[in-house]
DNA sequence: GTGTTCGATATCGTATTCGACATCAATTGA
DNA sequence: TCAATTGATGTCGAATACGATATCGAACAC
């Protein structure tokens, strides 16, 4: 447990909440146990490299080797590329089905509410669109917003909130790589190799 | 020892040889025993995370998660960054003592070999001048010129080749970080990250 | 409430790193 | 030739990661 050590495991945990994953999921993906990846992620344990390649390739990152004076600029690189890029389809993949899911719930239970329809539409306009560059956060998000819908007292209000949130994730979707809604920071360099999906 | 274990592995022996330092020196910095380096060089081992970390840090690198998609991106931005602040300052300094230890060597037991003095001066001239852009290899290089130049039955021709030598580590150092591109088989082997083959 | 999912924690047995030696063959300098 | 250094390999005991498994309280949806 070296000083970067307690540092790795932060990182390992923050990179497992973007992708939306939760602790047993990413242990199934990376073949090491639930126990196991808590006791990592709080730096209870000194974990092998082994482990840490598994996790790392789960979650879709690569181990990298870097000189001390470079790190800066590397940071700089991807910190910008962690939070606002596509972090993980299996993360967003997985948002996306439960939305799904639960449309087809409220699709069922409340079948003639007005404008369900509309946000069906739109939503699976949503999913051709730009798919990896929504958020598991900002899905999960939309998810709950959908989910208030059932009890609550007035469901037309409900929608729209769902419809207008929907339409915020379409636009920051289609512009470009902006997503955080509570930080103003600018977006500098990383358009060096985001441009495989443009 | 996972896929990308193996290539840790060879990327640590491949950053300490660029430092120019032993795996017993290594040992010291690092506080990890030289059998054992020898055996995670080897890929022998599953080492720990706290090991790896020591070694990475006694090498003057850092240990980074970065996505898959901006690995190409920091793969050329630490290319750079070798290439212009050099190497690895433990290696040079080691090399410049070594080599300060043979030219009073030398002085010592051919104190009136015409050149010998030039040699000297320029020597110094050489490590005042850019410390930071020289590498290990390269001045291990210009070492075993001078070691050479002791048994010679034409030292005042192994002098001249020394001093040719001196001379273009000199311009390198000056001009700019471009060492390949060279006559001879100067090789800057600085490789951290890159895929050395070999 | 009820059931599900979340992360955290405990136990147990096995496997393996790790440190502290020691030794070896090959290279290299004197 | 002789001595020093380098990397590789072996042994031993202690520490510990790991996998398998079970359980816990909290949060949350229904």
């Amino acid at each position: 447990m070296a000083y970067g050590a307690q540092e790795i495991a932060e990182r390992l945990r923050a990179a497992r909440a973007a992708s939306g994953l939760s602790q047993r999921e990413l242990s199934a993906l990376a073949g090491i146990p639930q126990a196991q990846i808590s006791r990592i992620e709080a730096g209870a344990v000194d974990l092998r490299l082994s482990s840490l390649v598994a996790l790392v390739h789960a979650l879709e990152l690569e181990l990298l080797l870097v000189p001390r004076k470079a790190v800066p600029a590397v940071r700089s690189l991807t910190r910008e590329a962690l939070g606002k890029n596509g972090p993980s389809a299996v993360g967003v993949e997985k948002e996306m089905q439960r939305i799904t899911e639960t449309l087809r719930h409220l699709q069922i239970n409340l079948p003639e509410l007005e404008g369900l329809a509309a946000l069906q539409k739109s939503f699976t306009d949503l999913q051709r669109f730009r798919w990896p560059l929504l958020q598991p956060e900002s899905l999960k998000q939309l998810r709950q917003s959908l989910e208030r819908i059932h009890g609550s007292d007035r469901p037309i209000a409900a929608i729209s909130e769902s419809a207008e949130l929907m339409r915020t994730l379409r636009n920051k979707a289609v512009h470009d790589p902006d997503p955080e809604a509570d930080e103003g920071d600018a977006r500098p360099a990383y358009s060096l190799d985001d441009d495989h999906d443009a």
